[in-house]
DNA sequence: TTTTGATTGTTACAATATAACATAGCTATC
DNA sequence: GATAGCTATGTTATATTGTAACAATCAAAA
């Protein structure tokens, strides 16, 4: 029965997996790095990264100002980035730069990024650590004489589940 | 003679090597593939590639637009990114989307793309074709049963001249 | 030459992001 | 607890990046 509510909210989201729980996951991560790291996790800040988190689709930053409005009305543009720049900064999510959108990293505590598959048909974001291409790409800049500060890795296609049922309806982004 | 005249004028933009020597080049590959592939090889699109090709620094759109309009008084925006959308499908540049802005690629009959190089200091962006990090990503995706469609690679940190000489005024961007 | 499709001109606007300064809220110390 | 200093948020304005839509022009093919 609460199975059967949650599938229900689910189709709103993500399809496949119990997605509040990586939501929530994500959350208690978010608090205990924060913790560690004499930060704040502000009601603010909380809030725009369980939005973040409601999907595994990328979220621009005024699709998330528009969410917010309903529950702060206070809340502009700079409110948005502010709290971006904050999660950003913590490693808590990516910015999908080819996208201009923001998706939560599963990866909070490895401080490393990783590959990002974005489906251009269902438009979820596979995040991928990606072992064997990092260390190519390390080889790469000792050749290159390059010191690396950061790295944007994205590849846009299309994702197993899409390319296998091209047909599903509630595979289709909103 | 002429030696010193095109060192004078090359510190404007690149500080190492005749740069002028690239931008030809790849102009006449640019002839060369339009015209391979019956599409057109207009004086808009020249000249937009010409200034992408003036530096081996990523240029911005409107700076590509202020550039243009002492030549094209009628010069707009959509004039710009036509050529540039003109320009990308060709693989003649890359859309550098850590910086929305646009560089020259080297590598425009390869039809893949490349790693790219962008030092935070100079500005300078070095592709590198990477193809140990590409079969990487290739068994990636194949392990994630990804059908990759383009991929965009960006690292940034500090290029090997300005780890050795960070002291050199002439390497600064401007 | 006509016609058709591609290119460019032009206006308007949408979408993304930041600057700058004011206010409020924490927290460390007295 | 007071208060001083720092962090976070509120607020206004604006900068930057990118597109839509339709008209006019140009070029290649029929």
């Amino acid at each position: 029965m609460t199975q059967q509510a949650e599938m229900t909210e689910l189709e709103h989201t993500s399809t496949i997996h119990d997605h509040s729980g990586c939501r929530e996951k994500a959350i208690h991560t978010a608090e205990k790095l924060c913790s560690q790291r004499g930060v704040r996790f502000t009601p603010i800040r909380r809030e725009i990264l369980e939005l973040i988190w409601e999907s595994h689709r990328a979220i621009k930053a005024y699709d998330l100002l528009d969410r917010i409005k309903p529950h702060m009305g206070s809340a502009k543009p700079a409110t948005v980035y502010r709290a971006l720049d904050f999660l950003l900064e913590q490693g808590l999510i990516h910015k999908v730069e080819s996208l201009n959108a923001f998706m939560g990293c599963s990866y909070s505590d490895h401080r490393h990024d990783q590959l990002l598959l974005v489906c251009v048909q269902c438009h979820e974001v596979e995040e991928r650590p990606g072992e064997r291409v990092m260390e190519a790409i390390a080889m790469e800049l000792e050749q290159a004489a390059f010191t690396m500060q950061r790295k944007a890795i994205e590849i846009h296609g299309i994702c197993g589940r899409c390319a296998s049922s091209s047909s599903s309806s509630s595979r289709a982004a909103n």
